[in-house]
DNA sequence: TGGTCTGCCGAATTTAGTTCGGCCAGCGGG
DNA sequence: CCCGCTGGCCGAACTAAATTCGGCAGACCA
């Protein structure tokens, strides 16, 4: 039973389409790009050690930086906090089926769960579930009151399903550049 | 139907304390923890910035640094890429069983896929299946040859379902510091 | 009390970030 | 063909940040 799931998209989801027809695709030179593996892979290298790397003057590398970030091509920087010396934490994935697909009962649920901090991820999915949840807490107790807590607020839930992660096996931050590009 | 499905991690998973274990929780004080999430918040603060906003005098917020990244709890450093805007891209989810479960199948299992460039996130689960991937590549075509890949490579597969996402409707890098702490 | 240790401050120095003027190549119009 | 415009680069000059260092103050212990 290999269920490859690529059709049954509900139309009534919000289309992924609709996300990214805001984000027209900007064509970059190959300086740029280097630019941004660059700080993908170290987002704290100093501007004159990116612009050797990439050949450039610091002045050049500067301005190059600026208006990447200027074109929101570069987002956010972020520090990779080694949290589990800090902290004991469960990772728990939930995969969720409203009970309804109406526009409004997708927006409800999307506007409730992002709001949730133990919430890190949610995506909307074609092929029989909607929605797939990570879930970040510090033990089991604090993710099922997480959990009852979504089903008490009437937000349109059917049913969910739980797995718990018991080794992060790979893990990386964003999009790799070179899969995609 | 709500499986909540905490019990029935295999016994033969590596367990998650095996990860764990090799980091014994280090106690800070809030200033450091400050730092942290001020870099967690935005990698690229300067850190005559950072000291203002931890009540620190620049030289000692240096030292602090230095040594939250000597210790390992600063891991790595990165930029977070708008690559919708770059590139086309599509993200699939992947649930995975094995054929059997000797510690053997699951290491080479997993560092086969460790390997994949496409397969950005890999996590052993418990709970009914053994394997979740979340997969970055192209389009639906790329997706399947790397699942093609993956069954003629031997490596243990029975079965597989694939999820494709169509909207990503909260993304947070990493293991939110607040909701751990 | 005296010694040691730790973590902080602030001055001094080194390094990086930023601005600016000028150069050069490519382009399009007279 | 020549002219002027433009964009992107370089390198010098300047500003700001990073880093080093000496010394001070509080904690701890004998």
């Amino acid at each position: 039973m290999n269920c490859l799931s690529v059709a049954p998209i509900q139309s009534s989801h919000p289309p992924a389409s609709r996300t990214r027809s805001s984000a027209p695709r900007i064509a970059l030179d190959s300086i740029d790009l280097e630019i941004l593996k660059n700080l993908q892979q170290d987002g704290r290298i100093s501007k004159s050690q990116l612009a050797e790397r990439v050949n450039l003057s610091a002045s050049a590398c500067f301005e190059r930086m600026r208006r990447l970030e200027q074109q929101k091509l570069i987002l956010s920087y972020h520090a990779n906090i080694n949290v589990r010396v800090l902290a004991q934490y469960e990772v728990f994935f939930a995969e969720l089926t409203l009970k309804s697909h109406r526009i409004y009962d997708f927006d409800r649920f999307e506007r409730h769960v992002a709001k949730l901090g133990p919430v890190a991820e949610c995506y909307a999915l074609g092929g029989g579930i909607d929605y797939l949840l990570k879930v970040i807490t510090t033990d089991i107790e604090s993710y099922q009151e997480i959990i009852e807590d979504l089903l008490v607020a009437d937000i349109g839930i059917e049913r969910y399903c739980t797995y718990i992660c018991t080794k992060m096996v790979k893990t990386t931050g964003g999009i790799p550049l070179q899969a995609v590009l």
